[in-house]
RNA sequence: GCGCUUGUAGCUCAGCUGGAUAGAGCAUCGGCCUUCUAAGCCGAGGGUCGCAGGUUCGAGUCCUGCCAAGCGUGCCA
């Protein structure tokens, strides 16, 4: 509907322009807007007050003759020139009653569209250091980007889910180190664990696993572990200096092999309770990207050759540079550090390097806000490779603050203080999570309060949208409880009788279901979409509240559950989008 | 200091890319269950859209300057 109109005011501008009241070369974008008062009728546009200027006429006289010019269509009751010189368009109720059979005909297809056929989207999220379990702030980029790439995929991209293993560099060393430390506790050692090491419990549980299956076969005395290392920050030493000698040390013990069986039990138990956490959370991935095997297969070296080729590296104070300030970077950057090894932003351009190589049309990476000043070189290093920056799109999620009550709760997976997404799960249930994180828009703060979402009785957004799913279903229950018929093509023909309010109301809302999906998809605001079920939810309710559906009359009743059926299939599409359950009872 | 982001009801947040009288959920107050699930509905109160200018027919939305908060500003990841 909102097409042929659109559709209709083009033509009326175009034969403006035959009658030379407006000039040729005036540029016309059409702007066609549902209207929030229903006394506006039910789309409005601005574009006499748009052409107004440079037609240079009065805004409501240039309507008049727009309105004049408008083609005629049945579908259309009136139009009328309102306020300052909107064109109001009230459409006719029986049209609006098609969206309840194409509901009908098109079922979990509805609202899905085209525009992306054609295109391929990485969609790169999450990717988080596998040195401890993912926490609550995770779960946010998890929901937010499952939900964009599941809104992607509705519009038509084909999508390629994507979880870069950050599998090399120092924290995963740290990480080794932390593990072995607390298996030479697990010994009988007296280990002083250092400052900078990862304290959470799973170290430990990692640590013990070893000891049960290798007992002392990577023992070493603990005296010629610490031997010179230098002191720790609690004896007023530099914690990273210590922790750097002591991953030296292990390294120098445990001999090569030895030490990549600690640290591959580090990776392989955190990395597969990652993937099973995240499944359990309903989210998928297509692909687990290995930072290591960019390393391994000479990737970092391929990137900085060719960066280097096109003269944008170059050597200073023994490190290698980026010259990234050159192509809108705020300084240069290090790609390989005094000591010969890479950076982690040299890696990082090997990985979008790989992206750019893999052939999509459209690459979004979802990073934590404060990750946002990384954006410019990681930029700036697709500009050096010899592509167009804007095939990288950013997306940045706020973490999220968690309070107890009224308490803030400090987090760091260092010192292993944290919620975890599992036991955020475990409390309020994949469904609550997915849709409370989705609830706001990404770049937003927000604030979780675990005692309000951890509590089984509060009153949650997600029930009141699926509590109106259960209520369809419950009708439904109801009608073969009482021995009703239902005949669904008498309900189609006999849609007309629905003229309640709360009736047009209803089919207004199910028809913007496809655009607002699309518009949610395009601009990648999941909490568009989030925002359409609570209203189409109220609506329902409303509905429900207002009028009774199994009534005596069979036609009647027959266009009432045929109406109710389309809201449970939105309601569903939606819910499904999201990978939040559609409960027939509750 | 510089850069990015944010500032809307008591609280948490929307606001369709510049439109008509700024909305919703909590919270507060008042109503609605012998009738398809009250996890629901109806109503009321509650606002200097951080502040001050500017752009124009029209600004919560755009531009400038302040104020406040968060993040960033490593040869960390």
């Amino acid at each position: 509907m909102k097409k042929k109109l659109e559709a209709l005011i083009q033509q009326a501008v175009i034969s403006l322009k035959k009658e030379g009241v407006i000039a040729d070369d005036i540029g016309a974008a059409i702007t066609l807007e549902r209207t929030r008062d229903a006394q506006h009728g039910d789309f409005a546009t601005n574009l006499a007050m748009m052409l107004a200027k440079p037609a240079k006429m009065n805004p409501r006289q240039l309507a008049e003759k727009l309105v004049a010019a408008l083609p005629k269509d049945s579908a259309v009751t009136k139009v009328e020139v309102a306020g300052p010189g909107f064109i109001n368009f009230f459409i006719d109720s029986r049209s609006q009653y098609d969206i309840v059979k194409k509901v009908h005909e098109l079922g979990s297809d509805f609202g899905l569209s085209q525009i992306g056929v054609g295109k391929k989207v990485q969609v790169e999220f999450v990717s988080a250091n596998p040195t401890g379990p993912l926490h609550v702030g995770h779960g946010r980029g998890a929901a937010y980007g499952s939900a964009v790439a599941g809104l992607l995929e509705a519009v038509g991209f084909t999508v390629h889910r994507e979880y870069y293993v950050n599998d090399a560099g120092r924290q995963m060393d740290i990480l080794a180190t932390s593990i072995w430390l607390r298996y030479l506790e697990e010994c009988g050692e007296p280990v002083r664990f250092p400052d900078n090491g990862y304290r959470g419990g799973y170290v430990g549980d990692i640590a013990r696993d070893i000891y049960k299956n290798a007992k002392d076969e990577y023992r070493c005395p603990i005296g010629l572990v610490l031997e010179d290392i230098p002191k720790d920050e609690a004896h007023g030493g530099d914690k990273e200096a210590h922790i750097d000698a002591l991953i030296a040390r292990a390294k120098s013990l445990l001999g090569t092999m030895h030490y990549r069986d600690i640290f591959q039990a580090g990776l392989t138990n955190i990395l597969d309770d990652i993937k099973n956490d995240l499944q359990e959370f309903g989210v998928e991935y297509q692909e687990w990207f290995s930072e290591q095997h960019l390393m391994d297969d000479g990737s970092v070296d391929l990137a900085l050759n060719r960066l280097q080729a096109s003269g944008h590296l170059y050597e200073k104070d023994g490190a290698t540079w980026f010259a990234s300030s050159q192509l809108g970077d705020e300084k240069d950057r290090v790609v390989r550090r005094e000591n010969g090894q890479y950076t982690y932003f040299a890696s990082d351009i090997a990985y979008h390097m790989n992206k750019l190589d893999r052939g999509f049309d459209l690459i979004i990476d979802i990073w934590g806000a404060d990750h946002h000043g990384y954006i410019p070189r990681v930029k700036a290093a697709i500009q050096a490779l010899g592509a167009d920056a804007n095939k990288l799109k950013v997306l940045l999620v706020q973490f999220a603050t968690l309070y107890r009550g009224e308490e803030k709760v400090q987090m760091s997976t260092r010192s292993g203080d944290f919620v975890t997404l599992r036991q955020l799960r475990d409390e309020v249930g994949k469904d609550a999570a997915r849709f409370f994180y989705v609830m706001r828009r990404s770049e937003q703060h927000m604030d979780f309060d675990l005692q309000l979402a951890t509590s089984k009785t509060s009153e949650n957004p997600v029930y009141y949208v699926q509590y109106a799913h259960a209520r369809v279903c419950s009708v439904l229950r109801q009608l073969v409880e009482k021995g009703l018929p239902r005949d669904i093509v008498s309900g189609m023909n006999g849609l007309t009788q629905l003229a309640e309010e709360h009736e047009l109301s209803l089919l207004s809302t199910l028809e913007r279901y496809p655009e607002m999906l699309e518009r949610a998809a395009l601009t990648h605001e999941p909490h568009q979409l989030i925002l359409y079920l609570r209203e189409l939810a109220n609506d329902f309710h409303t509905y429900y509240n207002a009028h009774q559906f199994l009534v005596d009359d069979d036609k009647l009743r027959d266009a009432r559950l045929n109406l109710i059926c389309a809201v449970r299939q939105v309601l569903a599409n939606g819910l499904k989008l999201l990978n939040i359950n559609t409960p027939e009872s509750m």
